[in-house]
DNA sequence: GAAATTATATGAGAAATCTCACATCCGGAA
DNA sequence: TTCCGGATGTGAGATTTCTCATATAATTTC
């Protein structure tokens, strides 16, 4: 595929394609598991996928929606990773999947990849170290403003409460609470199994503290 | 200073000391400030430093400690920060300086200095995601347990109670109220104006979750 | 299609955490 | 020494967030 051929010469020096497959999950399917240890990379280049730990409460912490593109298991390969994560795709996910461990030389010599995936992990470090900070700083009605306009399509949201209340660290309860007291300020409207935007403006005030 | 040339051969492939500068910083100062951009990268050989941001409600979150060896500067040199930190030296600093703009070059092209980074700034981020997980999941109790023992040195732990606020993401208050807990209840004990930790394993135990 | 599971919703009360007020103590600056 | 700003410590009341209970709708499974 001419595709795959263009995007190997963008991210590495050498040839990739003999160390490359195509693989596909379906919505639910597990790409990592908790406590298995992947020798692989996953460049999702469709569909969009969870990330996600469990902690010894119970409780469940989303960490992070992954959107192609994308990549996972990067931390594996460099082997820092403490207590492992979960990777489960949301929608179909198509992946170009690269066997690191067998191709691990070539990739510890290789500027141009080296330094994308120092960018790339940069960047991820950069979006948590934001996020934490905001959590600590702000009550879930600045975040939820801010989650409302980075999850809806146009004026329409439609994420799953259950995940945005991992996601966003707090109880369901809570989330439905905040979400009540925006509908009653008339900042967002229920309907058809949806919720739609009203007034961005004020979301937006919100969200920026 | 033979130190210095056996470090970089072990971080660089190229003779990183035409670009090279010792610089020590004194408690209080500033490494880097918000809202500027270095062209330096920092190496931390000796020394303690605070890493935080200011939010525009006014609170403070301390996002990290720094502690040598450390390498301060890097979301920078990858211009990946979006609201820029600020670093702030606790002790005497000494660092090696390295002129990354006039190195970039050299630096791109670096396999052994960009797996370097690669797994530095992974390191980072898992560490992060941890703290980020963890602070959603449990309430100040078990991460403050988790903090003392952290931070204590033998059984005496003497930090500021507003740094500890600060980088726990509570208000100061809010500290106070779960460290007097801890004494009722015969975990620590205050005297000599430090803390003493008296019941190490139920510290243990309440960190572990 | 029936049963079982999961998501949505809401109430009530409790726990965690915050803000603000105020007092004391200590170290550095004048 | 005196003064002052910062760090410490405590109280009271408000706000945020959690847990648990319960009910219904939607979705998956058999």
């Amino acid at each position: 595929m001419d595709r795959i051929e263009e995007w190997s010469r963008e991210l590495f020096s050498f040839d990739v394609r003999p160390f490359l497959e195509e693989r596909v999950f379906a919505p639910g399917e597990f790409i990592l598991r908790e406590g298995t240890f992947p020798q692989h990379l996953y460049f999702l280049t469709q569909g969009r996928a969870k990330i996600y730990t469990t902690h010894k409460n119970g409780k469940v912490s989303l960490l992070s929606f992954s959107a192609a593109p994308d990549l996972i298991g990067d931390m594996e390969l460099l082997e820092v990773r403490r207590e492992s994560l979960c990777v489960q795709a949301l929608t179909r996910c198509h992946f170009w999947v690269v066997d690191s461990r067998r191709c691990l030389p070539q990739l510890r010599e290789d500027p141009k990849f080296l330094w994308f995936l120092c960018n790339h992990i940069a960047r991820r470090s950069a979006r948590q170290a934001s996020t934490l900070t905001i959590q600590q700083a702000y009550p879930l009605r600045n975040q939820l403003a801010a989650f409302l306009l980075m999850a809806s399509e146009g004026d329409r949201y439609r994420q799953r409460h259950t995940e945005a209340a991992e996601y966003l660290g707090v109880s369901y309860r809570h989330l439905l609470y905040v979400l009540a007291q925006f509908r009653e300020e008339g900042l967002i409207a229920r309907g058809g199994g949806e919720y739609r935007i009203l007034d961005r403006a004020a979301l937006e005030a919100l969200a920026a503290g």
